[in-house]
DNA sequence: GGAACAGGTTACAACATTGTTACAAAAAAA
DNA sequence: TTTTTTTGTAACAATGTTGTAACCTGTTCC
């Protein structure tokens, strides 16, 4: 593997291990649909700053697409991409391991 | 859910999302072996203080079990628990798409 | 007129994390 | 005698990250 090669895999690591983002692409997808800003950060239970941080670092890796529409109050929505779903499987086996452990230590 | 199993999840993608964290678990896999502290710095590349700390906290979760032998000079060995082993398949699977990613970037 | 709503952005202080450097131990090799 | 080796730890300065609070848009409701 090339130099360059190895830098977008650890620009895909350091992306993947930043705070809630293995949440935010999880839950995104057990939906299957697009998720509005509120419902994310309801979901995730961070503050609006860090989720809006970590929408814009997926969507400028293409792994979510934004639309927003000119309701008022406004209405976006987002939605992961072909690429991020294919990530999904692993996701799911991933927090399967995550909420079986969860329980076992109670 | 109850509440102490959310902070247990919770917990558990704190540990998973700090940096190098995945890179160690999936190593260490690969050789299916015990390995040395030097081997697993020099493979993840990064600096013994961040190597140390990352493999005390799986060692505290009971991901990882650290036998020394009194050699001169010191021998350490590292070994996934069979909890960790049960991650490995979602881990195998992550990287696959993170190594995918990164060569159709190219 | 003023409040409320969704979906953010900005600035900033507080906090967390990182790498660097120095240090340790104990025996063997130079 | 000095150096080398492995596997760390401790302290610290630099850097990175987080949440909070304030603010913004533009329309509808009271």
């Amino acid at each position: 593997m090339c130099e360059s090669a190895k830098a977008h895999v650890d620009d895909l690591l350091v992306l993947l291990s930043k705070s809630k983002m293995l949440s935010i692409l999880y839950i995104m997808n057990c939906d299957k649909e697009p998720m509005r800003f509120s419902m994310i950060k309801k979901r995730v239970n961070s503050s609006s700053t860090t989720v809006a941080r970590r929408l814009g670092e997926l969507e400028d890796h293409g792994l979510v697409t934004r639309t927003a529409f000119a309701t008022v109050p406004a209405t976006v929505m987002y939605e992961l991409t072909e690429d991020a779903i294919a990530l999904q499987p692993s996701l799911e086996s991933m927090f399967e391991w995550v909420l079986n452990r969860a329980d076992n230590a109670l």
